[in-house]
Formats: structure tokens, sequence, C-alpha cells
DNA sequence: TGTAGCATGTAAGCCGTTACATGATTGA
DNA sequence: TCAATCATGTAACGGCTTACATGCTACA
């Protein structure tokens, strides 16, 4: 008796997805090594899930049957590895193809800002669009570290796309926020 | 006896920033018309909150004496029309002022599906893609009339600096999503 | 007369975070 | 030996959504 692909949230299937990649060359990942995958690549466009999050998850997964926890003994210590399950790899295949993806969720501190630059007076709403282009930067080079990594290898295209995705997006933001601040008052 | 600042989350400061427009010109809204408010023009870089939250919301800024509510009697009905403060008015300029504006937090579901474009091939991964495209061809167009009816004048002028952004920020996806369309396999 | 929109809420529950607790291993 | 990092969780709680309940008003 399988489990039916109950209504998972977004972030289990994101989840279920860092671990079918490594599933096809039949490798597992600790609770610990899957949250700095996700900290390297999905926290980009989707969210870093919090460490307690991420058992939360990976157990909730393994009792639907969609991954297997195997029990690893290192030293005295044991550490559970977690691998998809050809029933996982069904179930997210399935929720790729059926599923309609939703239009992304924005939530962006500087902009609301921006909204209520009245309130400031344009030297500091300018403060505030400084602040967010290097933060901006930051982020970039962090992205831009993770496309190096990935290479032009066939088995990372899909991800290289993203990442690229994720570079463009940066700079067109900075390209924005640098005409923004141009057509401030004073 | 004021009550101080607490910490407020931040769609309680977007809000109230709402207000505070009509605040200046001492006017008022009902929780019925903030919240469609909040769907023209913070919903593209913030959220739409829920109704409920609305007026939980609203409840909440009422004890802390940040909005005052007046019973408005039309016809046989009350409906309660709220009002930023002075204090109201303080406690979100200190918020603009003081605090330091994260970074953005993106939820791409999108992205996130072309990141496992391994597991269902490209002609799907096409049609993820153009589906993106016409989603965004319709927000756009929803945001455009924003613009429009923001038009040149000065009150208006930061609202209308954010919908720029916003409109730079869907040409922009528009231009990458399609050039990843052409770096497809196949 | 009935339905769509105006208007106001409460209750239950999910998702996700922070705080807390615990203990092993590695290396300076 | 001490600190950092690896590793695994539980508890409490906040934010937000959906579902539900209620009733008025305008108008087709």
């Amino acid at each position: 008796m399988r489990a039916v692909s109950q209504d998972l949230s977004t972030t289990s299937y994101a989840l279920l997805g860092l671990l079918a990649f490594d599933g096809s060359s039949s490798s597992s990942l600790t609770g610990y090594e899957l949250k700095q995958r996700a900290d390297r690549t999905l926290r980009f466009y989707w969210v870093a899930p919090a460490m307690s999050q991420v058992y939360t998850e990976l157990d909730r997964l393994a009792r639907l049957d969609l991954v297997t926890a195997s029990a690893e003994q290192s030293g005295r210590r044991t550490a559970q590895r977690y691998q998809i399950t050809p029933a996982g790899l069904e179930t997210l295949q399935r929720w790729l193809g059926d599923s309609r993806a939703e239009f992304p969720m924005l939530k962006h501190p500087t902009a609301l800002r921006l909204l209520m630059g009245a309130l400031i007076g344009p030297d500091r709403v300018r403060q505030l669009l400084q602040d967010y282009l290097d933060q901006l930067a930051e982020r970039r080079d962090d992205l831009a570290s993770v496309r190096t990594m990935l290479g032009d290898e066939e088995r990372l295209r899909y991800p290289a796309l993203v990442a690229d995705w994720g570079l463009g997006y940066y700079d067109s933001e900075s390209t924005i926020v640098r005409d923004l601040l141009e057509r401030l008052p004073g």
C-alpha cells in the first residue's frame, strides 16, 4: 500500500528535488548536508529553510515513503542519511508535470520603503537605495561563485540556467536602482 | 501614556504606510478600502494580505493607538473608518529611518521547476517558461494601468517610482526568460 | 426576487522561525 | 582543553491563509 501523493508544501518538493540530484547517482544526504545545499542554491529563488524545518520535512517525507532513512555509523556517532525512493521520484515528477506554477511572490522591503519616500525625504531614500545596491553586489558575488562551480557540465545544465537567470535578475535590479537614484529629487 | 513602538510586522508597517497617504489629507479608510488599496499597489512588491488579516492588523494598530477607529453610520449600517494618528506617523517614520531594509525574498516556483528540468525534459520546460511569460504579460498590464493612474503628480512621485521599478523588473524577466528558451536543448 | 458586491469578523490550521537542549568530533 | 563545527531534534509562537458565519445594499 503506497502512500498517495499527499499535498506537500512547495518547500517539501524543493527538498525532494535536491535529493533527486543525488538520487540518480544513488548517493544520499544527511539533513545537515541537505541544508547546506539549500543554502547554496535554493535560497536565491526560493527559501533557505531553517535547520529544524529540514529535519521536520525529511521526517514527513520518510513517513510518506518518499525518502528512506538509513542510519550511518561513523565512529560512535549515528547520522541519518536520506535517499529519494522511486515513489518519491514519481511524486516529484507528477508535481512538476501536472501542477501549474504560481506567479512568483516578491517581498521587497526596499521597494516598500521607497513607496513611503515622501515621509523621509530624498537623502534618506538615496541611502536606502545605496544600501540595497551594496547588498545586491554581495549577493551577486555569491551566486556568481555558485555559477562557476556549476561549470558547463551537461548534468548540471538546468541548475546552470537557473543561476544565469538569477545573475541576470541581479544585474537588472542594479541597473534599475541606479536609474531611480538619478531620478530622485534634489 | 503612549504605546511604545512595539515590533510590528512589516505588513503592519506597510498598511500603516497606506493609511499615511491619506493621513496627511486627514481622510480615512475602511478595512475594505484598505484591502483594495493593498491589492492595487502593495501586492506587486510585498503581499496582498487576506481581508481577515487586514482587520486583524487594524485591530492591533488601534490597540496601540497608532490608528483611530471611528464608527461611520451610513443608512442603518456602521462601518469603521481608520485614520493614522500622530503617534502612528511617528512610529512609521522611525521605522523607515532606523531599520535596515533586509534583502528581498523571492519565491519563484517557475525557477524552482526549471532547476529540476532534467526530470521532465525540454519540451515540458518550454511549456513552463511560456506559461510564465504569459502570466508576466498579464501582470505587467495590471501594473501599467496602475502606473497610468499615478500620472506625474508631485504628490505621487514615490509610488510612481516604485511602479516604474516594477515595470522594469517585469520587462527584464521577460527578456531573460526568452533568452533561456533559446538556450534550451532540442 | 435573487445575486453580486459591500462589510466585518472568528476559528482552525499550516508553514516556518527562533529559542532551547543535547551531545560528538576536529583541530588550534 | 576550549572553541568551532557537526548533527539532531523539540517547544513555543508568529504570520498568514482558508473556511466559515453573518448581514446589508444595489441593481438586474
